[in-house]
DNA sequence: AGCCAGGCCCATT
DNA sequence: AATGGGCATGGC
């Protein structure tokens, strides 16, 4: 894979064996990219993009150019972790499938809302709450086109807001994290810790727990030594010729025992890999 | 109709 | 530290 950079108007990317549209936006990790016709639009933070997919390039057209290349990790070689990968059962089948997938930089408050609102829920419904959210809340980019709103924002429309957009119980959760983050909690200092002690910063907010915590971890921080265990995950493990074992803890710990730095690549593969084939 | 969803909180043990 | 019940709501 390569690109090419025109600032302020567009990337082009080339080598597309690593850069899959579809892999990339519809393997799970984030929830505000939509199809239109043969291109795929995509709001992230304060920053809007649109992909086209053509025979053998991608077209991103945005005015941020910079941001969107850090945004797609394009700097990094997926063909060495994929071929690192190649030794694992059952991961040659899935790098086949979603060999175009690429690990996000995401926002890291986006993505821990994002990822309290997934905890007990399926992913249709996700992308409503959280599409819902954004255009009440969010400010106006373009036609149709809204930002993240900020934890301010959040705050202020409250509790019978939440919920009545479809957060349900978890609403008291969203409110409360966005106040301790409103009253000095740290996000910034999370990008500079080492992933344990990221963990530990993360399960002190409310409405995250150890799954929600890896996720955000993987898809803002790039942390990769993480194997977010959900109901998904518990299938796999045992397909992955694990014996049978209930505590997600003890799942996470020999997944991550197995696949060490490369785990958050392998669980992309597998999660999209298996979900693909139950639809 | 009933089970399930990218699980977490809280009380008990 | 580990286990189990309860949980809003819509997708399928």
């Amino acid at each position: 894979m390569n690109y090419t950079v025109t600032a302020g108007s567009s990337i082009e990317v080339n080598g597309l064996d690593d850069f899959i549209v579809e892999h990339i936006l519809e393997c799970g990790q984030v929830f505000r990219s939509r199809k239109v016709q043969n291109c795929h639009t995509l709001v992230a933070g304060n920053c809007f993009c649109i992909l086209q997919s053509n025979i053998d390039n991608v077209i991103i057209k945005t005015s941020d150019t910079e941001f969107f290349t850090k945004y797609f990790d394009l700097d990094r070689d997926y063909g060495k972790i994929k071929s690192e990968l190649q030794m694992y059962d059952k991961l040659p089948d899935a790098i086949k499938f979603g060999h175009g997938i690429r690990i996000l930089n995401q926002d890291i408050f986006e993505t821990i809302i994002s990822f309290i609102i997934s905890a007990n829920n399926n992913i249709p419904r996700i992308q409503k709450t959280i599409e819902r959210m954004c255009s009440d809340l969010g400010n106006k980019l373009e036609e149709g086109i809204y930002s993240f709103p900020t934890a301010e924002a959040i705050v202020d429309a409250g509790e019978e807001y939440l919920k009545g957009i479809g957060t349900g119980y978890r609403a008291p959760y969203i409110l409360d994290t966005c106040k301790k983050i409103l009253n000095g909690y740290d996000l910034e200092s999370l990008k500079t810790m080492n992933s344990k002690d990221a963990t530990d910063k993360l399960l002190s907010l409310s409405g995250v727990g150890p799954k929600v915590a890896n996720c955000i971890q993987l898809f803002s921080l790039h942390q990769t030594d993480m194997f977010p265990v959900d109901t998904w995950v518990k299938k796999i493990y045992l397909d992955l010729g694990f014996e049978p074992e209930n505590s997600p803890k003890k799942i996470n710990e020999r997944l991550v025992n197995r696949f060490g730095n490369l785990s958050g690549y392998a669980q992309q593969y597998l999660f999209y890999y298996y979900r693909s084939k139950q639809n």
